[in-house]
DNA sequence: CCAATATATTCAGCATTCTGAATGCCTATT
DNA sequence: AATAGGCATTCAGAATGCTGAATATATTGG
């Protein structure tokens, strides 16, 4: 059932980068699509996507299509065991992350402060 | 209380290697000497203290010297946090990591396997 | 003091990761 | 079909990490 230290060391490294921590606390609350963890890491599109594509090929987290935008969830339990366990338990009653991008999602709600 | 991507990162980034995942879960158990670390992981003893350092830069482990021998033990609440979240709660009641080595914890007790 | 043992540090070559810039690929709208 | 928007991929230089070999330091025993 533990996996052994090879592999769980995969989880870290993929783990061992301030934006794509930032990108997984953003997805603890559900999904986000990249427009809004653009806004969030005030960060580049190319940028956005390029540790996207760190966290996909490391199997830890999913995307679905809609229209225009791709977003994005946790697909592996060990992420959230991990960050409860530094950052506590994930606050899954706030608001959705948004962010003021052209999105349906933004473009229909009002738009909240995101951290 | 919770720490800044960035920090959080750093520690991540020392848990990010196989070896060192290793000796850390060794040291749930409690103490571990440098000729221990070195039986357990098959490695030689330049190699296993270089991770040691990396360990110790990192904060995530704290040393006592006694006699020829130097013992590790975990020195970061995080650490046994997070592995706890991955590899489950630890086996505290173990008995410790004993290598045969001809330090003294080896030379008074039977030589027990190593996984 | 000298030798032996246990651990730490330094060095160097190789591999990997980071990051921005440029470009490509879908999808929706007209 | 043409355009534009949203996202993904590729590329290259700089920075960082990995690992073994050699060497240094500290402690114990003779």
């Amino acid at each position: 059932m533990t996996m052994d230290h090879q592999t769980q060391a995969e989880l870290f490294k993929a783990l061992a980068h301030p934006a794509r921590l930032h990108i997984l606390t953003l997805m603890r609350q559900g999904e986000v699509c990249v427009c809004h963890i653009e806004a969030a890491l005030g960060r580049r599109q190319a940028y956005v996507s390029q540790q996207l594509m760190v966290l996909r090929d490391a199997g830890l987290v999913a995307s679905r299509k809609s229209g225009l935008q791709v977003y994005y969830r946790l697909a592996d339990a060990r992420v959230e065991a991990v960050l409860a366990a530094i950052y506590g338990p994930s606050a899954a009653s706030q608001p959705p992350v948004l962010a003021g991008c052209s999105c349906p999602a933004c473009s229909t709600l009002a738009i909240e402060t995101v951290n």
